[in-house]
DNA sequence: CATTGTTATGTAAACGTTTACAAAATTTTC
DNA sequence: GAAAATTTTGTAAACGTTTACATAACAATG
């Protein structure tokens, strides 16, 4: 038989209530009689029964985490965030990701169930109108991690896509003179792949150079994405002198086909990427990439969320954006060290001539 | 307010017993009086309370998953098998790495709450005697993963670490015409290191080849430590032909030190991991390594959770090893192919002259 | 048509807490 | 030393389910 605090009230010769006060050592309880029912309830080995506790208190202490995927780095360290943030404020995590026999509807109905979760963190960087829709509906707080800034009824945590992209475009025509810059975009339906293709855009055309729709190609973030995009860009006839690749990944595809083909990165061609996971720092040449604060982004969500729980559900919604930086490898040539006049002036002009 | 099944009993003019018996089809309800009470619940948008639902069924159907550290994709799959498994028989999982401000000890004492979760996975490559101790006490079923066979009082699922090592270490002798083969060991307190260890040193007993003590360094299982360890194999006077990192991510700092040092994998020297994580088959050359289905980790310690939590919970513990299996990369030269001759025989007897 | 058997529904306890309110015990005040 | 104020403790309801047991309704049987 499992020891509840019945069992120390009698042992103890006090009421329930007596030993639930001394327990959560609440109000005034005298101390002898604190202290006697605590060594008892330590003698029992007593341990609260979380589920009446819920029961009562209408609280689990518990959040779920909706994502996609899980795989790769990037979600985990999303994930580490959150745990770290809510573990301190004495929460626990469900983590749902989506697959095979799960959509994320699915985890999310589920999660809505009352007296299941706290508040749920949803990572979705393409909402659908199913989806937005149960948040709308939501009975417990949301908070959106990465969604478009349309889901403005919630809380949301995105990272500044516009200024990676904008800063790393901006670097490469500025400190190595590159002006031939191709895109590898991430899937159309992805916002943060639309933000930095934006930023991609900004960046060039800042600096007055024409965007060649040749060199814009789609990927899907994934390495087999970044090598078929690579592969068409590799065999234009009017090559670029550098790829941006949308995310790491695909950027590490870039790697792999460019060396295939027999070239190098490098000295025939420049790779960027996005993201900073661990193995940007692992290859050769190191990738230039835009550092994103993966677990930041989690901490982020986790403390609007826990706001939000902390009585403040009726305050207006926020829109954090975490800041990126730029991780300086050696995927990129100085094209000004090539040659002493810079290239960069011809070519723009030849661009422009198109 | 939250509908009840209270409320729904009342605009159905029935009981809350019946309502009950309805939301669960359960027993005999007449089929008017269930499609009528399915009918309001549906209207009132009805969600159960599944905290009283786990209070009087003494059941959370949430399963805790406590593992050292979420960090690299290997906990990742763990995670995701578990999680696949689980969900399909109606459970949900609560993943607690430990951090900086958590240990596993903590972490084991929390979800033993009673109606905090129904069992728990514990992945920990070595355990000491406190988490034993809670293991042994605990009132709900414990499955641990990759735990010394000491822990013989409850479940567990391992690597077959053994048949991994022995089989590549093997591979690089038979196939390859390899003989100076050093191994770089995980940490000591580690077990599947251990484990992988004993496989090296099989292999080469097996095949005569007697171990070189300085070729056998310790590592730490990190990219870093990999590194250092590459450094002191390759600076010694007699260098070794072959590396065995006991993990990928070690070998791919081997690849690191070997470049900066201007050496070549593997025209200089070969080298081979363990685990197969993604990154084996993205760098150049690819590494040659042992597969471990991590995924199938988690689902057949799931699946042990599950079958214990079904009724079992005094059978024998069950003891499950996974097989491993060898990818081949290009990160060991045939030896044979430089030299007519195989260059092992004399290899050998310098060694044996030792 | 009374008796038995079956099926459908209701009553109430149980799960283990927390907490508002009441009551008792103690201390303070005059 | 009684009255008032304060502290400590107890009583009982509440949280929202499930389910054993009781009972009512109905069909089947002789």
């Amino acid at each position: 038989m499992n020891i509840t605090i019945k069992e120390i009230a009698k042992r103890a010769n006090v009421s329930i209530a007596t030993v639930s006060r001394a327990l959560n050592n609440l109000d005034n309880v005298r101390p002898e009689t604190k202290d006697s029912i605590l060594s008892i309830a330590e003698k029992l080995n007593y341990i609260p029964n979380v589920g009446a506790r819920n029961l009562v208190m209408q609280k689990t202490n518990i959040i779920g985490f909706v994502l996609p995927e899980i795989q790769g780095e990037f979600y985990t360290e999303i994930i580490r965030g959150i745990d770290e943030y809510v573990y301190n404020a004495g929460y626990h995590m469900i983590v749902a990701s989506s697959h095979s026999q799960r959509s994320i509807v699915e985890s999310l109905v589920n999660f809505m169930k009352r007296s299941f979760v706290d508040g749920v963190i949803l990572m979705a960087p393409s909402i659908n109108e199913r989806v937005k829709e149960i948040i709308t509906g939501s009975t417990v707080p949301v908070v959106v991690i990465s969604g478009k800034s349309e889901v403005d009824i919630v809380d949301t945590v995105s990272i500044d896509n516009f200024q990676g992209a904008y800063s790393i475009v901006n670097f490469l025509i500025k400190n190595y003179g590159h002006t031939k810059i191709a895109i590898i975009k991430g899937p159309s339906t992805n916002n943060d792949s639309l933000e930095r293709y934006e930023g991609y855009a900004a960046a060039l055309t800042d600096n007055k150079i024409k965007i060649n729709e040749n060199w814009v190609v789609e990927g899907d973030f994934t390495l087999r994405g970044g090598e078929i995009a690579c592969s068409r860009l590799m065999t234009l006839l009017e090559r670029p002198d550098a790829i941006f690749a949308s995310n790491d990944m695909m950027a590490l595809g870039c790697y792999k086909v460019i060396n295939s083909l027999g070239y190098s990165v490098p000295k025939d061609i420049g790779v960027v990427g996005f993201d900073h996971i661990l193995f940007s720092d692992v290859v050769l040449p190191r990738l230039t990439t835009v550092h994103v604060p993966k677990s930041e982004l989690g901490q982020e969500a986790a403390r609007l969320l826990l706001e939000r729980l902390d009585g403040g559900r009726d305050k207006e919604p926020e829109h954090v954006k975490v800041s990126t930086g730029i991780i300086i490898g050696e995927s990129c040539n100085n094209l000004n060290d090539y040659n002493h006049k810079p290239r960069y002036q011809p070519i723009n002009q030849s661009i422009n001539q198109l």
